[in-house]
DNA sequence: CAGTTAAAGCGGCGGTCTTTGCTTTAAGCA
DNA sequence: TGCTTAAAGCAAAGACCGCCGCTTTAACTG
């Protein structure tokens, strides 16, 4: 008896069927666009039955959103164990995967109001965009340094950049990315000092 | 001859089905989300021929972009003539508008990428947003007092705003907004202040 | 008040998406 | 190597959307 007890059959066709509609949806969204990539456009180009598709994923968006999510959690930036640098790896990645091809209409099919819960897709790419964030900032934590919060992290770095990107307002590249990042840690080392001054 | 070159019989019947269609997609939107707003789903809501409605607006998006560009046109907070103050209440007004039900899917909805030069609607959105702010920015700027700028303003104000709300991230409330803004605006004081400082 | 004519209503056509029951293929396992 | 069965393929039926030609209504004008 196999280990799996779910996925029963995951080997062989199905996993061929699968990464054959990845790629579709991948290709297809940056090619047309979100919005085109309906379920037999999809299908059509895998080479799949569109009834295969449906059974699987039953929505397009149902479908958008599985493949960014495996999307993301493919490459990841190592941490070096320095906040400042850490955190400005992290947001440099985040503008990057965002910026790239399709990367926006990933973001807007997640967070498209027609799947399950109506929440369900929101609170995955928040949770997803968080945890890279959360790494280092804990990270640091345990090193006893002060760090700032993570919320106060998605308000001054994560909002500016998804806002611009959507927005496409120019000049928003990897060293405007680092300028968020360095203003945040200035705020919090200078409040950090200025506790230590007033407090001595 | 009547002086009005265009719109030649907006009298009556038209301006009666504008309405009544401008009324339906605004329940339908917060009942049912923004992609479930299609034309006919319109139309019979609001009592009217479909072909009517594809006559005037010719796509969903363009119907969604129409009522939503009306709906921020009719109230905007008067200013006072302070800058924090000022920028405050349009922070809290952005806010309001867009936590009401269906702002969100308003905001998604010219967001999206099928209409036209698949930008026209996200720079009508961003100006539109953008004139709020850049009104009490002028002002302060022609009292001859400090002011930011408004890519900064986006940056610290704007973008947490509809992140957070896009996010449905708890605690995103008027105090917050204003926080927002006085944030900025103590930055903007220091740096200010350190400059007249550091030339005297 | 009567004529003009935008604009709305009506019906239907064509196309695409979605669903569903059934058949066929090929993993997984003894 | 065969058996079992999950999953893919297939085809037909249904639903809905978008569009278009024609008819009807009712604002404007003189």
């Amino acid at each position: 008896m196999p280990a799996k007890s779910k996925d029963s059959r995951p080997g062989g066709r199905s996993a061929r069927v699968r990464a054959a509609v990845h790629r579709a949806v991948v290709d297809l969204v940056q090619e047309a666009g979100a919005d085109k990539v309906t379920i037999p456009a999809v299908a059509r180009r895998a080479g799949v039955n569109p009834s295969s598709v449906y059974r699987r994923w039953g929505t397009a968006s149902a479908l958008l959103a599985d493949v960014a999510a495996r999307r993301q959690d493919e490459e990841t930036p190592e941490l070096v164990g320095d906040l400042r640098q850490d955190l400005e790896r992290v947001a440099v990645w985040t503008l990057t995967d965002l910026s790239r091809p399709g990367g926006v209409a990933f973001f807007r099919a997640e967070v498209a109001p027609d799947v399950d819960d109506r929440k369900a897709g929101l609170r995955a790419c928040l949770e997803r965009v968080s945890a890279r964030f959360r790494a280092p900032l804990e990270a640091a934590a345990r090193r006893g340094e002060t760090t700032p919060s993570l919320e106060r992290v998605l308000d001054r770095v994560v909002a500016p950049l998804y806002f611009r990107v959507v927005f496409s307002i120019p000049g928003t590249d990897e060293s405007f990315a680092r300028g968020l990042v360095a203003e945040l840690c200035d705020a919090v080392d200078a409040g950090a000092a200025g506790m230590a001054r007033g407090q001595r």
